[in-house]
RNA sequence: GGGCGAUUAGCUCAGUUGGUAGAGCAGCGCUUUUACACAGCGAAGGUCAGAGGUUCGAAUCCUCUAUCGCCCACCA
């Protein structure tokens, strides 16, 4: 027996050890199991795309238990002989990057973006991208990830750009991306427009104002955009208004002087709310633009890019907004039009990465028309036969509705479906640096989209990127090699599994059903397994402002990456948050030195003798290779239904309950004993235990029991291409 | 405002198709017995949020109420 088993278990030393062991052995590649004939080639494939952590910085416990799961049903794959791939990536998350890096360059040398020009902060982010990225790679494998290196993709580097550029000309030329005047939502302290997923909307206490407007009163929190409103809409219904027909005009008092002013009848008004009465400015505001759509209204700017007045302004043309807004009052009651001023909350929306103020604003960006009508050619989708004509928003509905793909815990669906019905158009374009650049080129009135930037001088390409959900979206074909016909895209996609936290199910699962039905005509994966959030011992979320967030290689230090997988992983089921603490870690640790002991204890028992024939067993011992039999059958299932939560806390307590406290207990005194027969049962029982309990418990601790596997006599090949069932 | 979920032992959570409640941690008592004190043995601990209903039988299915959490939308 091995000197190391007389000391406990020192995972430290042992999980770098066989990690590296794994990598030198290839083994994390199919290609490499059908090679040495690991695996068939003819085996049922296995995939999945890893989410591509954003190369933001460094991972949390988050991705620990994202990593977690995806192993558990990797390792369990690949040892039920299935041909898997798990493969790596980290993605570039356009905004967050770039918002980030910016951030660290003003704390530090105190300029902005545009001071240090297009190229150089883009070479800036880049190197941080790098650093970030070789950060996570670490922190992946510390957690014992076994995924295929050789394949690692990231979505920006080459081959995904073609993927991108591929898709967007595409879609471009089925008509479903289109360049529009659209009201978006501008974020002027990022300079960019930002998606209605990315706004945080933030409590704020203000002043609800109300105005003299003719012979209205009308109410505002925003003094400042009133400028140009020339409107007042009133619900057809409202019998205090009965006299005012729609189209009719009035003359009134207005900020910087006369104006004259239209009615309109619309139902979108609450006439419960203040006097029913409003005026709109359909440039800086969703549902003011969506009233003027539906009449044909005017539309003015008020506001520019910076959040300045414009000259609609008058005298206050050129202030910033926040120190307009009192002076605009104090005009506004020396001509007597201020009937009330009375505090009161709302929300207001911030942009989730820069923290600025939103201000809609219509500009010129790109669109995907999500209810345009289209042919779809090939489909395999369920109740979208190849050729109908669909709409991208039916794709989406239709892979989830009809099962194509399964999404676990399955209430949320009925999220999912809710979010697709109030779906509306998908700004893509985004004003900042870092990212996808928009395929496509002008010179004069022409326009060109396509892969490549068009032959001949003078084109310019248009300056911005896509929204990252964009690049996002392709991933589970792109990573494959789309648009390339790929060995591993025909073997791998779709893919078996999408595992991931629930609140990126609109973000990206439903962009990956869009691109992946429009592009492919299939659902991108079968099985979606949504994760609740990880949060610390007091239930709070982990954050760097409450400085609670834990880095899994630190647990890994501490207690050893198989005790944070189990922590993570026992009594965690699907969509609900989960709480990990030190205390639960550090019974996992215990568990693997009891797993340990135990290894110890049969190595002794065994006398360093190859157990493997099998040898005449008494009746209880039969009674217990049969209980073992039974306990793996259960274990699969509850794997196969991606019941990790029990599965792993099943196989805990046999090692420790029953093998541990009860048939090791017992063989005491027979290994001891006088009747050799009876030993020998005894000896091959416990072997063959042993064997058995690591192989089951090998995805959810994959380094002790491989360590241990490697002890036995006999031993060749390594446990983690060793058959699950036997 | 709309939707979703949760409420089970002191704490954190399981409980698969309905069959008189389970685990870990903490705590209590005993034990340093040659695998392990990162341990063993033993005991204790719950009217399953509340009310009503379906059923031979409900933590589990239905209705309502209360509390908490999350997501979406957002009112001038």
């Amino acid at each position: 027996m091995d000197q190391k088993f007389l000391s406990p278990y020192k995972p430290e030393e042992t999980e770098p050890r066989i990690y590296e062991f794994w990598l030198k052995s290839g083994l994390f590649n199919p290609d490499v199991c059908v090679e040495t004939g690991a695996t068939k080639a003819t085996a049922e494939p296995y995939c999945i795309v890893m989410p591509p952590p954003n190369v933001t910085g460094v991972l949390h416990m988050g991705h620990a238990l994202m990593i977690t799961i995806e192993d558990i049903l990797i390792r369990f794959a690949r040892m039920q002989g299935k041909r898997t791939l798990w493969l790596p990536g980290t993605d570039h998350a356009a905004i967050a990057t770039q918002a980030r890096v910016e951030k660290d360059i003003y704390k530090k040398e105190k300029v902005s973006r545009h001071d240090l020009g297009r190229e150089e902060m883009l070479r800036r982010i880049e190197q941080f991208a790098k650093e970030s990225h070789d950060t996570i790679v670490a922190q992946i494998r510390v957690m014992g990830a076994s995924c295929d290196w050789s394949r690692e993709a990231f979505t920006l580097d080459e081959s995904r750009t073609k993927a991108v550029r591929t898709m967007f000309k595409k879609m471009y030329d089925d008509g479903l991306i289109y360049r529009g005047q659209r009201i978006v939502n501008w974020d002027p302290k990022g300079q960019t427009t930002i998606s209605d997923d990315e706004i945080i909307y933030k409590e704020e206490q203000t002043t609800l104002y109300t105005f003299k407007y003719g012979p209205f009163e009308i109410a505002t929190a925003r003094p400042e955009t009133k400028f140009g409103d020339k409107y007042v809409v009133i619900h057809p219904d409202d019998a205090r208004y009965k006299k005012y027909k729609d189209g009719d005009t009035f003359p009134l008092e207005w900020i910087n002087g006369p104006i004259t002013a239209t009615v309109i009848k619309d139902t979108s008004i609450d006439m419960a709310f203040g006097t029913g009465v409003m005026t709109i400015t359909p440039w800086h505001s969703m549902v003011d633009f969506e009233i003027a759509e539906r009449h044909n209204l005017d539309k003015e700017q008020i506001i520019d890019i910076y959040g300045k007045l414009l000259p609609v302004a008058g005298e206050f043309a050129g202030k910033k907004i926040s120190d307009a807004r009192a002076l605009i009052v104090e005009k506004m009651r020396s001509k007597s039009l201020v009937v009330k001023e009375e505090t009161y909350t709302h929300n207001v929306a911030t942009a989730e990465r820069t923290g600025g103020l939103i201000e809609p604003q219509i500009m010129k960006q790109w669109f995907v028309a999500v209810n345009k009508e289209f042919t779809l050619p090939l489909s395999t989708i369920t109740g979208i036969p190849s050729g109908t004509t669909t709409t991208l928003k039916e794709i989406m509905r239709k892979v989830v509705a009809n099962g194509d793909t399964k999404i676990i815990p399955d209430h949320f669906d009925k999220t999912y479906f809710h979010w697709i019905d109030n779906l509306r158009d998908w700004c893509i374009s985004r004003q900042i640096w870092y990212g996808h650049r928009i395929p496509v080129w002008y010179k004069d009135k022409e326009v060109h989209a396509g892969v490549t930037a068009p032959e001949g001088a003078g084109w310019e390409q248009d300056p911005d990127t896509l929204d990252t959900w964009f690049s996002s979206g392709l991933w589970t074909f792109s990573a494959l090699g789309w648009p390339e016909h790929t060995k591993d895209l025909a073997l791998y996609h779709p893919t078996a599994v999408l595992e991931t936290g629930h609140e990126i199910l609109f973000f990206w699962i439903a962009r990956m059903i869009l691109m992946s039905g429009y592009g492919l005509g299939v659902a991108p994966f079968h099985t979606v397994y949504l994760h609740g959030t990880v949060r610390d011992g007091e239930g709070r979320k982990m954050s760097k402002s409450l400085g609670n967030g834990i880095d899994p290689i630190d647990i890994a230090k501490k207690f050893g990456a198989d005790a944070g997988r189990m922590a993570l992983i026992v009594g965690n089921t699907p969509g609900t948050d989960t709480r990990i603490s030190e205390d639960k870690v550090k019974a996992y640790k215990h568990f693997a030195n009891k797993l340990w002991n135990v290894a110890r204890f049969v190595l002794f028992a065994i006398d360093g003798v190859d157990q493997s024939e099998p040898a005449p067993l008494s009746e209880s011992d039969r009674a217990a290779l049969n209980e073992l039999t039974a306990i793996a059958k259960d274990v699969t299932e509850d794997i196969e239904r991606y019941r990790f939560y029990i599965a792993g806390e099943k196989i805990y307590h046999y090692i420790w309950h029953t093998l541990a406290d009860k048939i090791l207990e017992e063989s005491k005194p027979r290994l001891s004993g006088e009747d050799p027969n009876d030993k020998r049962s005894a000896q091959y029982t416990l072997y063959r235990l042993l064997e058995s309990s690591l192989v089951l418990l090998h995805p959810f601790m994959p380094f002790i029991t491989e360590e241990i596997w490697q002890s036995l006599p006999n031993r060749k090949a390594p446990l983690i291409i060793t058959p699950y069932v036997r």
